[in-house]
RNA sequence: GGAGUGUUAGCUCAGUUGGUUUAGAGCAUCGCCUUGACAGGGCGGGGGUCGUUGGUUCGAAUCCAAUACACUUCACCA
């Protein structure tokens, strides 16, 4: 046969991922096994796969994979979300582009075109992760806008605007001009920006109606948004403040539009900062709208909603506010107002999305009441556990951030998304009513206007006209992104619509959640939050956030950086395979991952160490020889080694530690499966093996490709494949994985000290410069009484001619020692009896140094006296074993004339 | 400003209730090896007073306190 001396990923992964999609192994519909269900983080409509990506969903796959293997009715829901925001600015790009205004497009107008727009352009990244080989029940892909999706969002409004948790209210919010809709807290990054403090002076109305002279008696603000004053309604001072006291119950004027306003007192007012005048600009500011509310100002708003200014913004009315600011300074520094400017940094509301300055403005949004609804969730994760999260720390900002819950503002001015099912058929603030169809809606809304004439009039009857569906208009807005996404565990399921369907039934809660500590918040309390108010129970059950993928200079990777690899390139370069291995060796949970490409070159180097780990055996000729007792050893061996190992990576699945558990792995199939056990097995050049040891050998291969396909899905396939032919039923993709027996440790001690041996074996053929080829006799005195059982391996590995026990010392040999057993290998030239010396010397005073610890321990009563037994009898065994490690160095010194 | 997390080898990290041969792994590095599965390999070596300073303890990388630095996160005053 001829089978290349490289793993040549490119040329058959999309094969194997073609036969698994054929054979339909990812699906999964409810049945009598055990479920294992994991929901994706559904990535944006908009997006395509980054690094941050392939860790989360190769982290997924891992775990779905196995759950797989273990029998387990596998179903790994994959999905996208509509983005909102994110989807409709690209949208309107390109319909500008195309000379579209959205504004000349009815909604409806809109909505189809960015329907095309997600057919056309959307999803890419879920066929991205088919090149990762991630084993999504595809079948199930379900995006955030599909019918039964959109309908669970509007059920879920409706019956929470009925329980009384979500209100209309005219707010203070984030407005971002750019998109020009309403953004919530958690979507606002506050970055640090190089500004202007501008000092303006204010006039001030004197008793006698005089207006005082400028700087004299009148007073000075501080400010880093000048243009906002044209919105001044008063200014503050601090009632406490001894430097003011001649401005309490006067009027300022605004310069510019010369507007009288009210000098007020509030010791909201820190006297400390900028003048200790503060201007109140109550539309434009969350504190100064306090502030208003407080003292019963006046609120003038002086922005549009792209930011530009209105007719309060006077001659400056349709300009944008940047560019005022620079105007209007230059205005007020002519007319003599502005007295200086200073450097001042300052925090800047920046939109997540758009990256556009965040304007505070009042208008009427739609909320969600948190305060209740956020207890059972504070429960489920900090008190109950019935959510655990790993790492563990992260329990700590959820804490933070649910027991300081404000209320989520759940509308956005946009069309993409799913329409607040609220309809008003009138002017007055209570004018309307929620329903889940226009029709219900009327219903309702007559209902409404019946009650309150009945109240009104107090007679039954009504000669007034009913309304009709021409009366009734729709909110404008839409819904957050989150608000779909939040649904996400059970509306997959149609859990909402239909919460006693059979599927939901079966698959909910679901097992796992893997995803970024960035959307906690956002995402992964929101979840568990309507879980608990829907179901009544948790969504999941474990959370595994993954940390950020950064690049060596820790910087986080990001497009705009440019400074993350193109995935797909990856892939291509490393293998999908190489670059799964690469991501997860470096990633323990939560910790961020400084991603470097050469961690996917030691993955690409894995998957080549494996195939050529089945080429050898592949190679060999089989024949019924007699098993030579060195086989026998090492397979046994081999799977006391496998055992031990498989039941180290299942307590490290159990504790989320897969970096671990695929570095358990690693080391199993480099170390111990191909330096050890397949050099202990290798017949002589060209000669054949006996078939007890190729069948076993083979199992064995075959057991370390199951532990080895979560990680590395298709180099497993492939040689699995290649070992025999196999039916579809027999794929890896659903082989069984291996139960955990019986470690016999006696073994893995007796090969440990073997190890030493060929160790000190090889070390002497190294400084001698004696080649692998030419044939060794060793010689031990067995202080330590081992068993002669692993000669035979001992001589396979170091090619010795013979091994006896001796009673003396050899002259004339060069000498190791293991414990306290003494090994001499005659060699041909003269001895540097020297060197020998001064290298038992080095042992002596290692070995003193260390026994002198030990007995520093022992000799203390405190010690001996508080200790426990067994961590005594340790120390009395390591003295032990240290003194007849003396005693054998010493001897050899004095053989050697030393 | 509040809170949290971290600081162990050149790099990335383990070190699980304090005690397992006077600190481990992977990568990198340094020697030697044109071996017959693999140079994408083999064999061997070097490298850390566990951020600093105190304390508790018979015993501290591990517990406590202080301090320095880094990161995360929340809230923010013109």
């Amino acid at each position: 046969m001829d089978i290349s001396s490289k793993y040549e990923p490119q040329k058959v992964e999309n094969r194997w991922y073609d036969y698994w999609m054929t054979h339909n192994y990812f699906h999964s519909t409810p049945d009598g096994r055990e479920p294992y269900t994991i929901v994706i983080p559904p990535p944006n409509v908009t997006g395509v796969l980054h690094m941050g990506h392939m860790l989360n969903n190769t982290i997924q796959d891992v775990l779905t994979r196995r759950a797989r293997l273990q029998g387990k009715n596998a179903c790994w829901v994959p999905g996208m979300d509509h983005a909102s925001i994110a989807t409709e600015a690209k949208v309107v790009a390109k319909l500008k582009s195309e000379g579209i205004e959205k504004s000349d497009l009815s909604r409806e107008e809109f909505l189809k075109h960015a329907w095309d727009w997600t057919n056309e352009y959307g999803g890419v990244i879920l066929e991205q992760l088919k090149k990762l080989g991630c084993s999504c029940d595809w079948d199930r892909t379900v995006f955030t806008m599909d019918d039964t999706m959109s309908a669970s969002v509007i059920k879920v409004f409706v019956d929470l605007f009925n329980k009384g948790l979500i209100y209309r209210g005219y707010r203070m919010v984030n407005w971002d001009p750019e998109a020009q809709t309403t953004l919530s807290d958690e979507e606002v990054i506050y970055e640090e920006k190089q500004g202007l403090l501008y000092y303006i002076n204010y006039k001030v109305v004197e008793e006698d109606g005089k207006t005082s002279p400028l700087g004299v008696e009148g007073l000075t603000i501080a400010t880093t948004r000048p243009e906002t004053i044209l919105g001044d309604t008063a200014i503050c001072i601090n009632p406490n403040d001894e430097r003011f006291k001649h401005l309490k119950g006067k009027k300022a004027i605004v310069p510019i539009c010369n507007r009288a306003i009210p000098i007020i007192e509030d010791d909201y007012v820190d006297i400390e900062f900028g003048t200790g005048c503060l201007k109140v600009t109550p539309a434009h500011d969350m504190n100064d709208k306090a502030l208003g509310e407080k003292h019963g100002l006046e609120t003038i708003d002086i922005f549009n909603a792209d930011a530009s200014l209105n007719s309060f913004g006077m001659h400056y009315e349709g300009k944008d506010r940047f560019e005022v600011r620079k105007e209007i300074s230059k205005e007020l520094e002519e007319k003599g107002f502005l007295v200086k400017t200073e450097q001042y940094i300052n925090k800047v509301g920046i939109s997540e999305r758009t990256k556009a300055v965040i304007e505070p403005r009042l208008s009427d949004q739609w909320f969600l009441k948190m305060e209740d609804l956020v207890k059972p969730a504070i429960k489920a994760v900090l008190e109950d556990e019935e959510i655990r999260f790993f790492p563990k720390k992260f329990k700590n900002t959820y804490r933070h951030w649910l027991e300081n819950i404000r209320d989520w503002n759940i509308s956005r001015q946009l069309w993409w998304g799913q329409q607040i099912p609220a309809y008003y058929f009138s002017d007055g603030q209570d004018d309307f009513v929620v329903a889940e169809s226009k029709e219900e809606a009327l219903i309702l809304a007559n209902e409404k206007v019946k009650s309150r004439r009945r109240t009104l009039s107090g007679s039954e009857e009504s000669t007034v006209d009913k309304l009709t569906l021409e009366d009734l208009e729709q909110d404008e807005d839409a819904l957050d992104t989150w608000f779909s996404s939040w649904l996400w565990p059970m509306s997959v399921f149609n859990g909402i619509l239909e919460p006693d369907n059979k599927e939901i039934n079966y698959y909910y809660p679901t097992n796992d959640l893997v995803t970024g500590p960035d959307i906690i918040f956002f995402w992964v309390a929101r979840m568990i939050i309507s879980g608990y108010e829907y179901r009544q129970e948790h969504p999941f059950e474990n959370v595994y956030f993954t940390g950020l993928v950064r690049d060596k200079q820790r910087r986080k990777m990001s497009k705009s950086l440019g400074n993350s690899p193109d995935a797909l390139k990856l892939i291509e370069e490393y293998g999908a395979d190489g670059v799964r291995v690469g991501l997860l060796l470096s990633s323990a949970a939560g910790n961020d991952l400084m991603f470097d490409e050469d961690l996917c070159k030691q993955g690409k180097n894995f998957a080549n160490k494996i195939w050529n780990g089945f080429r050898l055996v592949k190679g060999w000729q089989v024949v019924d020889l007699p098993q030579p007792e060195a086989s026998k050893l090492g397979l046994a061996w081999y799977t006391a080694k496998f055992n031990q190992t498989l039941a180290e990576v299942e307590d490290h699945f159990g504790k989320y530690r897969i970096s671990d558990a695929l570095m358990a792995l690693y080391k199993l199939v480099w170390d111990d499966y191909s330096s050890s056990l397949l050099e202990i097995i290798k017949p002589a050049y060209q000669q054949p093996i006996d078939k007890t040891s190729f069948d076993a050998v083979i199992h064995i291969f075959e057991q370390n490709l199951k532990l080895l396909h979560p990680f590395m899905p298709f180099l497993t396939e492939e040689v699995w494949q290649h070992i025999a032919d196999r039916s579809p039923k027999e794929a890896l993709v659903i082989a069984e994985w291996p139960k955990e027996e019986a470690v016999d440790a006696d073994l893995i001690g007796g090969f440990d000290f073997a190890t030493e041996v060929i160790s000190g074996i090889r070390t002497i053929r190294k400084e001698k410069n004696i080649p692998q080829k030419e044939v060794l006799e060793l010689s031990l005195i067995n202080e330590e009484k081992v068993s002669t059982t692993w000669d035979p391996v001992i001589s396979k590995l170091t090619n010795l001619a013979s091994i006896s026990y001796i009673d003396t010392a050899l002259d004339g040999t060069l000498s190791f020692r293991v414990k306290s057993n003494e090994y001499f290998i005659p060699v041909g030239g003269a001895i540097d009896v020297a060197a020998e010396i001064k290298k038992i010397q080095e042992e002596l005073t290692y070995t003193k140094g260390f026994l002198q610890s030990v007995q520093k321990k022992l000799s203390n009563e405190r010690f001996v006296n508080n200790a426990p037994g067994q961590v005594i009898a340790i120390e009395r065994k390591k003295q032990a074993d240290a003194e007849a490690k003396i005693e054998t160095l010493e001897k050899s010194l004095g053989s050697l004339g030393g």
